[in-house]
DNA sequence: ACATAAAAAATGAATGTTTATTCTTTTTTT
DNA sequence: AAAAAAAGAATAAACATTCATTTTTTATGT
């Protein structure tokens, strides 16, 4: 364990309890006594961090956006082919979602709510340039189609979030052959056929 | 317009309202008093037609989502071609989420909500029985990957939701041309590549 | 067709919680 | 001993839900 200071420990308590609530019942079941609460914490300590519950859901937002996204790509590196790079990242950012459900179902409740104010959501969107430039790499290599990159990530990023949640839900069991085949529809629905 | 007793009239206000309220800033910003205000209607009638919130919420969930479903099955027969009927399904179900961005965008909120129930998001999901039946026709005949169907729905359906989100918040802007490259996108991720 | 009484639907105001946030005091750190 | 961090109790507003009345609809007898 890297030593902390004293107050990071409680607002990485707060982060934790606010991710916590929010799965089990959603925002409206997640109110600040009850946060303060699962972090052993004073409801007043929390305004000591944060300036109120909307700020508190934003913070919480980016950071686990922001940790999310150094873990996608914590393995991949520029001078990797585009397809190793693009299965690489793909497999990181399922293994996030698999390993730390907590924090992947948070994400993607946040995803559709306006509760995340417009710039948080920009911020987050900008950890994935490194993706939309391989991407870029990849259209000018002709490996990949050339289409918008929010029909890129529709198409092989977005579909992980129903699988995991599918899973979380219970409907469904994730294995490794289902990843597999579903890393091969992410891949085969961009890549170029006239190659 | 199909004359409707009076009652129904109020109940069709108040799940209107609840759309409109939920989408524009979720669930914890529709409170039921708003909801019967803009609906014109008493806070107290709101329990005449449902049981709480909860309910509320449920009952518009449903009901949506049979309103979904019934225009995305409206053009498509079983004398299609398993080609042929896909094609028309999932345009009809981009063209449902275009149309009615308010009703679409309400299901998105949903989807990844606790608030939902099991049982109703259970009876959401059984809609969706002919699009199955259409996969599975569809791998007997070696057209489509003999795989899981929640990762068909996964790659083909799921990533509408995300366009049609990035569309909302004006990320995006989807033209007819986009939405032609997004239907390849998805069929060229489940269609057999070995026949 | 009409008056009327019973039933149903709808209401506005009231109730009792729950909630986010703040204030004053106490504890801990410097 | 001063400053910073944290606490618990207090506050005021917002909320879901209920209650006592009023309004509207329906059914009935003439």
């Amino acid at each position: 364990m890297i030593s902390q200071k004293k107050s990071e420990i409680k607002r990485a308590a707060l982060v934790k309890a606010t991710i916590s609530l929010v799965n089990n019942q959603g925002f409206h079941a997640a109110p600040m006594s009850k946060i303060a609460k699962l972090a052993n914490v004073s409801p007043a300590t929390i305004y000591l961090y944060f300036e109120n519950k909307q700020d508190l859901i934003n913070q919480v937002y980016v950071e686990v956006k922001a940790r999310f996204m150094d873990y996608a790509f914590k393995t991949y590196t520029e001078t990797m082919t585009v397809e190793e790079g693009f299965k690489t990242v793909w497999y990181r950012i399922a293994a996030f979602k698999i390993n730390d459900i907590e924090q992947g179902f948070f994400l993607s409740q946040c995803e559709n709510t306006p509760m995340i104010e417009e710039h948080c959501r920009k911020q987050g969107l900008q950890y994935l340039n490194p993706l939309l430039d391989l991407w870029v790499k990849g259209q000018e290599q002709h490996i990949i189609k050339k289409i918008a990159p929010h029909i890129l990530y529709a198409n092989t990023i977005y579909p992980l979030a129903f699988l995991m949640n599918a899973q979380k839900r219970g409907d469904f069991k994730l294995t490794k052959q289902h990843l597999d085949t579903a890393y091969q529809c992410a891949w085969d629905s961009i890549k170029n056929n006239n190659a």
